[in-house]
DNA sequence: GTCTATAAACTGATAGAC
DNA sequence: GTCTATCAGTTTATAGAC
């Protein structure tokens, strides 16, 4: 088995798995075993256990934000930056970054949502490596994407931004994390099917509602 | 030691502990030190870690859910039931329920995050056993609440009701859970103190935003 | 680069003395 | 009700043969 292969079947076997049950809940060997490879692989090919979460973690993040930069770039050619444009620049450049191939439409929302359970843990398990990791590799495009988005609401008192900011992010990871439970229990009641797309037709403008300037 | 006290001291410790790292990794032997007990003294009490666990979420759920039932009471008596009067309720039950005795003004935040770390981490930590407990105990109130609600939007679809009601969980658990820190980070950058007080207040009205009829 | 074997530490839980 | 001692199982990580 080449290098490559092995690294990529233990990465893909530990994004499945950590997303499914967390950190801690997942050990070396279930992910080895999951990926069919030997369980000293792992401290082999990445050295330890926090290196092959941070592993994970870079190898979702990174096309993620090269596409959102380019897409940030586009944006701000034209004119109209409002946050529904960059919201929609987020939604959009994730979408894009979690397709390789040629993928059907169910992969993306299991990979998009995986993506949101990484990062929500990332946020509420003790993974202090994992945050200071995130933040130096990644924060560039994350403070690029803020300042643009706070443009947009120079109505708002700035520490009410950055409220309002953890409340879209909190909806958004919260959502997205839990998209296929949620999903059954509402086709449970409603015995409608495929509502994902609602979904995520209706967070862009919700999300883009509450950065808006407060009138309540 | 009086048994009450032990437990007492038990479930202190671990509630500190379980929001601080989450369940799994948190030892029983990290939880009994801390607590200053017996490593026996958890399963003599509780028979498992858990049942430690959902012991820990029903001293906290169990006065929440009595007061929030007296406060849904009192409000239906009164004829102005809309989003933000409901909400005003679930809030104020949960800052009510969590304080005992005479307790100060940071206590209660630090409880208010502690409850929302240990509700969030139900739902992103792989323990069905809890979130089972949680529904089968505590389902009542929750659907009382969400009937009431629904029935203040009745121009919105049901579906997308649905959906908005879990953008409003995601908000308000994942900013309530890092309240602490992300009030650090936006001091850091205002050099403004207290700054709690106004997501409080920006919350509510935030959320009751999010279920109003959409007409974005 | 992959394997087996094993080290060293930690986990939840329990039996039995007090 | 609390204690010590310990079990049986698991964990991450590594040394050394192939």
């Amino acid at each position: 088995m080449a290098q490559s292969e092995t690294v990529e079947r233990i990465l893909d076997a530990a994004s499945v798995l950590f997303a499914e049950r967390g950190y801690a809940e997942t050990s070396v060997r279930t992910i080895t075993t999951a990926a069919g490879v030997n369980l000293a692989a792992v401290n082999y090919h990445f050295g330890s256990k926090k290196i092959l979460i941070q592993a994970v973690f870079a190898r979702v993040l990174q096309p993620f934000c090269v596409e959102l930069e380019a897409k940030l770039d586009r944006l701000e050619l034209g004119e109209k930056v409002d946050a529904e444009s960059l919201l929609d620049c987020v939604f959009k450049a994730l979408l894009d970054s979690l397709i390789d191939k040629q993928q059907a439409e169910p992969e993306k929302v299991l990979r998009l949502q995986q993506f949101m359970r990484l990062l929500g843990m990332a946020y509420t398990q003790a993974q202090g490596h994992l945050r200071r990791f995130i933040v130096s590799e990644y924060g560039g495009v994350y403070g690029r994407f803020i300042q643009l988005l706070k443009s947009t609401a120079v109505a708002t008192k700035p520490i009410d931004f950055y409220w309002q900011l953890y409340f879209m992010l909190g909806a958004t990871v919260f959502t997205l994390s839990s998209i296929d439970s949620i999903q059954g229990i509402i086709e449970d009641n409603f015995a409608a099917a495929s509502s994902i797309d609602r979904a995520m037709d209706l967070l862009v403008p919700t999300l883009a509602k509450m950065v808006k300037p407060i009138d309540l």
